[in-house]
DNA sequence: GTCTATATCGGGATAGAC
DNA sequence: GTCTATCCCGATATAGAC
């Protein structure tokens, strides 16, 4: 709290006449962040580009935003790690457009296409969940364990912003190439 | 502590006794757990089996082994947000294998079978890096996320089982088709 | 080595002036 | 609304008996 205030330029008995609490602070901090994850992405997945080009937009879209906002993985995995309860704020964050097969509606749309392509024989059977989660770890992943993998690695801060420029280059291609039946 | 304790059946004083302070027992926590995770990956990267079947069996090991403490990647993830400064700590843990360029000497091994593959053209071309960040998203990341992709998902716990499942069946294949030429 | 009792300290939270 | 001063409690850590 202290620090908070310092930064802020407040003192910190102000901080708890807004939030009342440490906790309710914390809330309103992870909420935030919660809803700013999927903002950009929502758009992109519920849109009518064919399937390729929307797995190239939302690999791009994504990296980009993780480039900008690097510690929010590593964040958000954190705090669901000590504060399991806060898995429902989460949810309620997409909840809106939640639909009835536990799938986001945002997401209904790319599972139909997916599901299409896999009826055509133009793709590889794999259950949209799947297809999901795949583009969803690719992405993320490589923010939220920065420490280890540039340990194993042997990467500094350039050289783990090369790595993402590196990444940015070829994982659509690999993704895609994955899906060939 | 006063948790540990009880959980070991000690006092608590017997705590401070054995590692000094709170610190100290957390450090050897953290080298305990990121000296396991690395164990029983390490034989098969370097082992001579061709290509194919040594993606498969990282990808066996590791979900085997994330299905029977699927805690692990939430906690080290957290406890690297938290303290920066044990990376360190983990690449002690991975330093007795670390080569020169980098990239640990049990994973060498693979990233010259990989470039052999490249060369011979009966591969895509993927820096072996990227190739190693790809495979340890695909297998990590969901255990790491799992309250999101619960929640984004409408998994319980029986649901997340199943998710897992069902990606023991498909990863391998979905991650080896991505490397076809 | 293992316990009980206690010292110490930092940080969350509140009271009350302005 | 914003500050200063203070209360309060939990948790780390130690002292010392056994």
């Amino acid at each position: 709290m202290q620090e908070i205030a310092d930064e802020a330029g407040v003192n910190k008995a102000l901080l708890h006449y807004y939030f009342r609490s440490k906790d309710r602070l914390s809330d309103a901090v992870f909420q935030r962040v919660a809803k700013a994850i999927f903002a950009r992405l929502t758009d992109a997945a519920g849109s009518d580009l064919e399937l390729e080009d929307k797995v190239r937009r939302l690999i791009d879209i994504y990296l980009d935003q993780l480039s900008h906002t690097p510690y929010v993985p590593g964040y958000v995995i954190s705090e669901l790690n000590q504060h399991p309860e806060r898995a429902r704020q989460f949810l309620d964050a997409v909840r809106p457009a939640q639909g009835a097969n536990g799938v986001p509606i945002f997401l209904a749309k790319l599972a139909e296409q997916i599901q299409e392509r896999v009826r055509a024989g133009t793709m590889r059977p794999i259950p949209p969940r799947q297809f999901i989660a795949n583009l969803a770890s690719l992405c993320v992943f490589p923010f939220a364990a920065r420490p280890i993998l540039c340990a194993v690695l042997g990467l500094d801060d350039n050289g783990f912003t090369d790595f993402i420029a590196e990444r940015k280059k070829g994982l659509a291609d690999f993704f895609l190439s994955g899906l060939r039946p």
